[in-house]
DNA sequence: CGGTCGCTAGACCGATCGGTACAGGCGTGC
DNA sequence: GCACGCCTGTACCGATCGGTCTAGCGACCG
């Protein structure tokens, strides 16, 4: 984070980059400013509420990237869309050791329980996720309420397969999951089987 | 815990409780001695490694507990088990106002990165799990590969989510996952759709 | 030129972090 | 009785936590 980018954005970079990582009470006030090359003045200056606002603004942040991410790897199909990012994923999961996951999942479980300023923005990032999967349903073919079920499934699904292949330091669970994303999509909505 | 067990079981039981909500850094060692009546030296005579050992154990504990409440809702078939385990899951949730998702998850996405003690249990936690549930859809009839793929998929949907309806403080992922478990067990393992 | 305003440098605050040192309680053995 | 374990009470350590303070820098404007 020595980038020339305004400070108040690389403080933001910075939170969301080690939020990933390090989770919300992992992360220190220190090291975000230490690694995005500002002062504890600055931070205060544009952030007068303190650490929880930075979070909750990086917490938005990194909802936006991710959806833009989602949005990069769009294809024909929902299944080839999210095959490709899956793919994406799990690459940026083994250059980083492990280390990065979902962006908002390893905050969100410290923050929402507390009920942080950036509980709200956690919830909104995920909803924005089914939705944007939701609506790739929608376009090819799948009724509403079929589609937003399903997307709920899949995101659950990655979501999960994140946290087993964090934890066992192997991307087996995510790439497996990739290659039956398809059967999740294709399953019946609604329906008690 | 103001129980009168031993005070290294009381150790592990609070640290296991606070993990759950907390994660590893934002549970600190005064909380737990606090909240387990127990002093620094005692902690310190048990666990001369300090808070990295108490948290391995404290996730293998939870572990233990994770896989003996599975089986305490061990029915015929392994949907019918699973239901019953996930509306447990879902009463926990809401009792704790959706402070208690998975009691390894929280803790492993900040443990696992760091490499600390507890990340071998983190891990192996996470595999035992998915290997209970392959041996129930073994014993519905389905081939072990299969059961295996299967059980993983499964266990990445209810980690996942969690996560979501922890963000979201809504069983709904939840409760909607647990409606639709049937047609997971009953997709076609390995092939590719 | 003087004045203002956005921003930063850096010292400082009390509180808490994980960890250590040492003395004493207390039961059990002899 | 006495000594030796195991376990605990309490004080203390340096480091770091998040947050506040004042003093200034430099650019822009009148």
């Amino acid at each position: 984070m020595t980038s020339t980018a305004p400070t108040r954005d690389r403080l933001v970079a910075t939170a969301s980059r080690l939020l990933r990582r390090q989770g919300y009470s992992g992360t220190g006030v220190q090291q975000v400013l230490e690694e995005s090359c500002a002062t504890r003045s600055s931070l205060y200056h544009y952030f007068p509420a303190g650490k929880d606002a930075l979070v909750a603004e990086a917490i938005e942040s990194s909802a936006v990237a991710l959806l833009e991410g989602l949005e990069a790897h769009r294809r024909e199909t929902t299944e080839a869309s999210l095959d490709r990012w899956l793919r994406t994923l799990e690459k940026g999961l083994v250059r980083s050791d492990f280390a990065d996951g979902c962006p908002i999942a390893t905050a969100a479980l410290e923050i929402a329980p507390r009920g942080l300023d950036g509980a709200e923005n956690c919830a909104s990032a995920l909803d924005r996720f089914v939705g944007r999967i939701a609506a790739w349903l929608e376009d090819d073919g799948l009724p509403r309420k079929t589609a937003r079920a399903n997307a709920e499934l899949i995101v659950s699904a990655i979501e999960g397969a994140l946290v087993l292949a964090k934890a066992q330091r192997d991307c087996g669970p995510l790439s497996r999951l990739r290659r039956r994303i398809g059967q999740l999509i294709e399953l019946n909505g609604g329906a008690q089987r």
